[in-house]
DNA sequence: CATATCCGCATTTTT
DNA sequence: TGCGGATATG
């Protein structure tokens, strides 16, 4: 540690902030503070409370503790605000009026029934959206204001009809036993409101970390100040320019304003960097200088210059994912790095696919993080809603899912004649389809009444088996019973496999869970809690040999010696919808900054000259954040600019200026230097099996053999020579650029389909 | 009521 | 382009 550190780590009384710049060794700081709190302090591990930002983060540093002080580490709690919400509201649930059994919503669960208080009220989910109406709730709620404050101040007929859906949303949540996301923030605050349970809780934890401070909301911020206003044993960290979750809710001046809130807090700075060289270091501070409103950070580093950020012109999203792939590859083998070492990072979820199926193509493993969950998948969501029943009857939502899964003659009539019978009676959905099977309940098809008395067969004896058998057992006794293997098939054939296989994954996550000794909470809804609130990065194994592929959101707070940047182009990023929020722009800059320090030792930047999009093909314009980069950091290439189709692409070539792009020379978009395309092609080589590499391609470009052949145009009844197959003919062409497939007879008639790129293919005439 | 098919819309980011 | 909701048909 260096000084301004081991001051941190070793200060006494008062809250503390340390405010620095990414890669100063804020995480490790607040680490060794929690080590130094037990080992020096003598603290017990039970008067901590450290809040991480990944559930992955706080098992770690419960690992650390435990293997400081022992056993008795586990005393202590560690966990995401979301984790330890929920167990905080497991243990004091009736205090509230819940029950210790509830079930945690997730998205999904709170649009479904969203969905269903707006089909009560009569408005139409086509005009009123859903979504936008879960996302103004879920901002009202993280600012700490009940639906009753909500009415006070709204104003406008929007604005009074969210009020109105906010208070039956939170209304039929109660009536289901049931948290949603945002109320594992806001009813510990609730809890807290109590001054006898406040005081236990501020007794008991004596000492409060958290990381990540700047992303923290008013809720949060609440939760900290109930447990910490007495005793003042606050210590956060975090930096300012890092802020990137304030469209969910996060308050900056919570950070801004620290001291302010707390006049005898200390603050530390600290300066040096340790993880980037001193480029790319550089590079990030010149970004973020342009905002507004920052603290203001002067970061340095004792790291060698390393290698100019580079900043790579393509043609489109394929070129892109290829070039990313190629250099991944030619990386590997010439430096002998490992797939672990590279990070590719995008803005958006969706730019993931085409760098998915690049990569398979290519035979190199990666690793996805974020996405559509696990947990979220349909089949997974149908098996755990069984459960979810199971531990909570009253949960109205899961049984809406199972109700016709399989198929049981239920559809949209029957299922509102229940709903309509569950209100008119006050009782669940699932006590009204007992009621109903039993004969007096709703009126609905006789056959679909004697599907119901199955569906309870199956129910009520899981019930009974769950007093006396472990739950993975349970579950597989539904599985068959409810012969679920076969309504995947029977759904989609082309799928079931795997989604088979997805549950079969859910079922050894159960027996694990079991057999994992002395848990906090090993009951079934400790299971669904902890799946609930898992996230892909709590999976996420940083030295597996993979590549890791993730939004730039998700990165926050790693570390990769590699980090590309794919989709730097003017509305993907900054994206478009930012410029609708205040200081939207501010923010996605954070988030460029963000993924620049995420590198150790290189970045690549890429921005395409076009990408699909919604199926249509956009021009794009390369993102002023590029533009933002102190040139004096920044190596601009481009890659072969053009691909026509019959000609298989792939050489690097350079056009642009060697260094410093600056701001000029852009207007004509990029990777287009190249003239036109017949010109381009006339100017290759005829046959060119193995191109040498180009002359000026700089030696910080992994140099890698280009597998295909370039500048070539194939034609059906071309001969060529494959590796392993031996001599064929090409018998069809189709795609084209880096997507050209060959479909090409080999001797014997075999017809063999290849990507050309990959193929090692020689042309023989 | 289930199944097949069509159409329209979507992509910001996440617990 | 691809999914999910809406509509038509059996
Ligand atoms: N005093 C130190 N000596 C050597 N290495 C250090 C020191 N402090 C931190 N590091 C290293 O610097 C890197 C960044 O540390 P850390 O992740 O704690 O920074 P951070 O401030 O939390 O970063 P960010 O805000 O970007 O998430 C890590 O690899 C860490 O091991």
């Amino acid at each position: 540690l260096n000084p301004p550190q081991k001051e941190a780590v070793e200060h006494r009384g008062g809250p503390l902030l340390v405010l620095a710049g990414a890669g100063s060794g804020k995480t490790r700081v607040l680490t060794r503070r929690v080590a130094h709190l037990i080992g020096v302090q003598g603290a017990f591990p039970g008067s901590i409370l450290a809040v991480t930002f990944t559930n992955k983060a706080a098992g770690e540093m419960k690992e650390r503790i435990v293997s400081l002080v022992g056993a008795a580490g586990k005393n202590c709690w560690t966990g995401t605000f979301h984790s330890i919400g929920a167990r905080l509201l497991r243990r004091e649930a009736e205090r509230l009026g819940l029950s210790r059994d509830f079930t945690i919503f997730d998205r999904d669960d709170s649009l479904s029934s969203l969905r269903r208080v707006l089909n009560a009220l009569g408005i139409s989910p086509k005009e009123t959206s859903p979504e936008s109406l879960l996302s103004v709730i879920s901002r009202a709620k993280n600012d700490m204001m009940s639906p009753a404050d909500y009415e006070r101040e709204s104003d406008g007929p929007y604005e009074r009809l969210v009020a109105q859906v906010y208070s039956r949303y939170e209304a039929a949540l109660r009536e289901q036993n049931a948290l949603d996301f945002d109320d594992l923030l806001v009813q510990p605050v609730r809890l807290l409101r109590d001054e006898d349970v406040r005081q236990q809780y501020a007794h008991r934890f004596k000492h409060v970390l958290v990381d990540e401070y700047q992303d923290t909301n008013k809720c949060q911020y609440e939760f900290l100040h109930a447990l910490t206003v007495d005793h003042r044993q606050l210590f956060v960290v975090g930096d300012d320019d890092q802020s990137i979750y304030r469209w969910r809710g996060a308050d900056l001046n919570n950070i801004l304003d620290f001291e302010r809130d707390h006049p005898d807090a200390k603050v530390v700075r600290l300066e040096q960097n340790y993880r980037s060289t001193s480029m790319i270091l550089g590079a990030a501070n010149s970004v973020i200088r342009r905002n507004i409103g920052r603290k203001g950070k002067e970061l340095w580093t004792e790291n060698g210059d390393g290698h100019p950020v580079l900043v790579m012109d393509v043609q489109n999203e394929q070129a892109e994912a290829l070039a990313v792939l190629k250099m991944i590859k030619g990386c590997m083998q010439e430096e002998n790095r490992t797939a672990s070492e590279f990070v590719v990072l995008y803005r958006t979820n969706s730019q993931s696919r085409v760098l998915e199926t690049t990569f398979q193509q290519g035979g190199v493993p990666y690793q996805l993080v974020g996405g559509v969950r696990f947990y979220e998948r349909r089949e997974i969501k149908d098996v755990l809603a069984y459960l979810r029943l199971l531990v909570n009857p009253a949960d109205d939502t899961a049984a809406r899912r199972v109700i016709n899964v399989p198929a049981r003659g239920i559809g949209k009539k029957s299922l509102e004649d229940l709903q309509e019978f569950a209100r008119v009676h006050e009782i669940s959905l699932l006590q009204a389809m007992r009621r109903t099977a039993e004969g007096h309940g709703a009126a609905i098809r006789a056959a679909a009444a004697d599907k119901l008395r199955g569906f309870f067969l199956i129910l009520d004896g899981a019930a009974a088996r769950m007093a006396t058998s472990p739950v993975a057992e349970v579950t597989e006794q539904i599985l068959q019973d409810t012969d679920y293997e076969q309504h995947l098939e029977k759904e989609n054939e082309r799928d079931a496999a795997t989604r088979w296989e997805n549950v079969l994954e859910v079922l050894s996550a159960m027996q694990e869970f079991a057999d994992t000794p002395e848990r906090e909470d090993a009951s079934v809804a400790g299971f669904l809690q902890e799946v609930t609130l898992a996230t892909d990065l709590d999976n996420y194994e940083e030295t597996a040999p993979r590549v890791t592929l993730m939004t730039l959101h998700n990165a926050k707070g790693l570390e990769f010696p590699w980090v590309f940047i794919t989709g730097v182009e003017e509305g993907l990023f900054p994206h478009a919808n930012s410029a609708n929020e205040p200081d939207g722009l501010e923010e996605e800059r954070r988030l460029f900054y963000v993924g620049l320090t995420r590198a150790r030792e290189r970045v690549a930047l890429f921005t395409a000259a076009e990408r699909r999009r919604f199926g249509g093909i956009n021009a794009c314009m390369p993102s002023q954040f590029l533009d933002e980069i102190d040139p004096d950091f920044v190596e601009r290439k481009s890659l072969a600019p053009d691909y026509s189709r019959g000609r298989t692409g792939g050489a690097y070539r350079n056009y642009g200026p060697g260094r410093g792009a600056g701001s000029g020379g852009r207007s004509g978009g990029s990777g287009r230097a190249g003239g036109s395309h017949d010109e381009w092609r006339g100017r290759q080589p005829a046959r060119t099996v193995r191109p040498s590499r180009v002359d000026d391609t700089p030696d910080f470009i992994p140099s890698y053999e280009d597998e295909s052949q370039d500048g070539v145009t194939v034609r059906p009844g071309m001969r060529v020579r494959h590796p392993s197959w031996g001599e064929g003919v090409v018998d069809a062409v189709e795609g084209r650029g880096e997507g050209l497939k060959l479909t090409i007879k080999f001797r014997g008639g075999v017809l063999k389909k290849v990507l050309a790129i990959y193929a090692k293919l020689e042309l023989l005439g």
